[in-house]
DNA sequence: TTAGGGTTAG
């Protein structure tokens, strides 16, 4: 073993044997570099020639382990360690401590602290700031409390990098005023702690005073940070404000800051959520270097502006560049444009990814197996959305939602049912988005008495408010089955301010059942309501033309023109093969136009009904 | 020899 280590290439880069100090400056390159490889030929080297009695090897071999992704081998060295005649100081303790926490693993940084303390070893301004971030990574906030006596104790709360710390602990606990008291009592402040107040105030919403964190930043004669702008932005990104994100958009260019990945993502979010989407595509387009949350910002973008074709366009550009596989938030993104669009076959295609790479398997990814349910539901195949709901080991309120929903859209009136008391045997609390579903179901089934009762429970059992949007659904349920009435009686008695959407459920059962009176009342509210919306004229021309009151319809058709409405063409479409395929009224225009109609004439036939078209 | 901060999802 050891003649193979020293004929190695590797060897060669020294000029002669290797000795401790340069094994150690060796082995924080390899830390740096992330060269695992590199790093454990020096460990074998270290072990053989009897380098590891020394604490400084130690602790550099640690460091060096949990920097190049290896946190189980750090542990082996801490460990065997311990064992050996090399004694564990300080330094191994923070070295190992800090290189859990590295790893994002605060559990164990937690056990080997109490291990430390067990052993009486002394604590410094090095081990703090790691025990701080493992207890409030673990979410103890006892533990965490004790720790800042100790820090007191210790002397060392004055100290920037503890100070940083504990702030951001209270921050994550939601202990805004601790936080501040512990700032206060800094001494001096640098760019790092005042990042951490900046996005502390961002996250309870407080935007004023994070603005303010930043304007006295710069009054003490910092310079504001890559951090500082990304905190900025997430702060102007959920206030909306555009006008101050091109500000920052500018010290971003003035600074030199272009070449930091994070702070352009900040800026295509940035720019996304203000509705600015050109802003932000140019900026995801001149990234030189991108990462996966550029990719998810960008496809994000997209959804944002409605552009549902884009953002499969941009996944599958994603795919095609191959760099950055889609991960859980990608397909989060991309799975609404697939429901919105109907897209099924993309929908089944991201499901089959998901399933060969593991996403989503996890009990709690419950999210993205709720937007993988939605797709299917919004797509119509319930019996796909069924399944996964069935495998789902952890279901929320949503989960349940979108299968009512889902069975209600598709006319499945009992099995909606089904689902909202099964939900009850579960003990969910159905929420104000159940009943849309619950009720909606009632209207698609035709369950008028079962959704009479919903609407009277949801206040006297359930204490939920009908708003307007449970009202609609049962408006428009009495008006499927004729009782236009009872749906007119009912509008009239609601205790809420009414809108065009509720008039319009009223207006479209007066065309179906032909009630020119009614529909007359129902388009004058509908027209004050919203005077711009074309539906109304249409459905009230239509109620006209059933009757064969042509003379109304070209009045209502003036009516029209006259208020300047337009009437933008409905189409549907379907996927089919590897294309959509987009149709118009009375459009003829499609390839096997012949084959589609006849087919659909045989269908009307089945249906017992005559060709009208 | 060892340490702290940022971005993404309905």
């Amino acid at each position: 073993m050891y003649k193979r280590i020293t004929k190695s290439h590797f060897f060669r880069t020294f000029s002669s044997l290797p000795n401790l100090t340069s094994c150690i400056t060796t082995l924080q390159s390899s830390a740096t570099n992330i060269n695992l490889h590199q790093g454990k030929k020096l460990h074998a080297y270290m072990l053989i020639n009897g380098f590891l009695t020394s604490p400084i090897s130690i602790t550099s071999l640690i460091n060096m382990y949990s920097k190049c992704n290896a946190i189980s081998d750090a542990f082996l060295v801490f460990s065997s360690s311990s064992t050996s005649n090399c004694e564990l100081n300080v330094f191994a303790y923070n070295a190992i401590i800090a290189g859990f926490i590295f790893n994002d693993m605060p559990k164990p940084a937690l056990r080997v602290y109490q291990r430390m303390r067990l052993a009486g070893v002394t604590m410094d301004k090095f081990t703090f700031p790691c025990v701080v971030k493992a207890f409030s990574g673990y979410g103890d906030v006892v533990g965490f409390k004790i720790v800042h006596g100790l820090v007191f104790k210790s002397g060392v709360d004055h100290d920037l990098f503890v100070g940083s710390a504990v702030v951001n602990g209270y921050l994550k606990f939601g202990l805004m005023a601790d936080a501040h008291k512990v700032f206060d009592e800094m001494p001096d402040r640098d760019v790092v702690l005042w990042n951490a107040m900046i996005n502390g105030y961002a996250q309870i919403g407080e935007f004023q005073n994070a603005l303010e964190c930043l304007r006295k930043l710069r009054a003490e004669g910092n310079v504001p940070s890559r951090f500082t702008v990304t905190g900025i932005l997430s702060v102007l990104t959920l206030k909306g404000d555009l006008h101050n994100g091109k500000a920052v958009h500018g010290l971003v260019t003035k600074m030199g800051y272009f070449s930091g990945i994070a702070v352009c993502n900040a800026l295509i979010d940035m720019y996304g959520k203000c509705k600015s989407f050109l802003d932000a595509l140019d900026i995801f387009e001149v990234m030189a270097i991108k990462d996966i949350y550029s990719w998810n910002s960008v496809i994000g973008v997209h959804q944002q502006s409605g552009d549902h074709e884009g953002t499969l366009k941009l996944f599958d550009r994603m795919l095609r560049d191959g760099v950055f596989r889609p991960d859980l938030v990608t397909v989060t993104t991309v799975l609404p444009a697939c429901s919105h669009l109907a897209a099924l076959r993309h929908g089944k295609e991201i499901h089959g990814y998901m399933i060969t790479k593991g996403l989503g398997k996890d009990d709690d990814d419950t999210y993205i197996n709720n937007a993988v349910m939605d797709m299917y539901g919004k797509c119509g195949s319930m019996r796909e959305a069924q399944l996964v709901f069935d495998h789902m080991t952890i279901k929320d309120s949503a989960s349940w939602n979108i299968m009512i929903m889902g069975y209600a859209m598709h006319g499945f009136g009992h099995e909606a049912l089904n689902v909202f008391h099964k939900m009850r045997e579960a003990n969910l609390m159905p929420d104000e988005v159940t009943f849309v579903g619950v009720l909606s179901a009632c209207s698609h089934g035709g369950l008028v008495k079962e959704g009479q009762e919903f609407l009277s429970q949801m206040e006297s059992r359930y204490e939920i408010a009908p708003t307007v949007e449970h009202y609609t659904c049962v408006i428009d349920m009495l008006g499927r089955a004729g009782l236009l009435e009872q749906a007119y009686g009912l509008l009239s008695e609601m205790p809420i301010k009414t809108n065009s959407v509720v008039w319009r459920a009223l207006l479209a059962a007066c065309h179906l059942h032909g009630d020119a009176n009614l529909a007359k009342i129902a388009v004058r509210k509908v027209i004050d309501l919203e005077p711009e919306h074309c539906g109304s004229y249409v459905l009230m021309s239509n109620v006209y033309g059933t009757m064969g009151r042509y003379e109304e319809v070209s009045d209502v058709r003036h009516n029209m023109r006259q208020q300047k409405v337009k009437k933008t063409p409905g189409c549907s479409w379907i996927e089919f093969g590897n294309g959509m395929h987009v149709f118009g009224t009375g459009d003829r225009t499609h390839p096997d136009e012949e084959l589609i109609y006849s087919k659909l004439g045989s269908l009307y036939m089945s249906m017992g009904l005559c060709q009208t078209t």
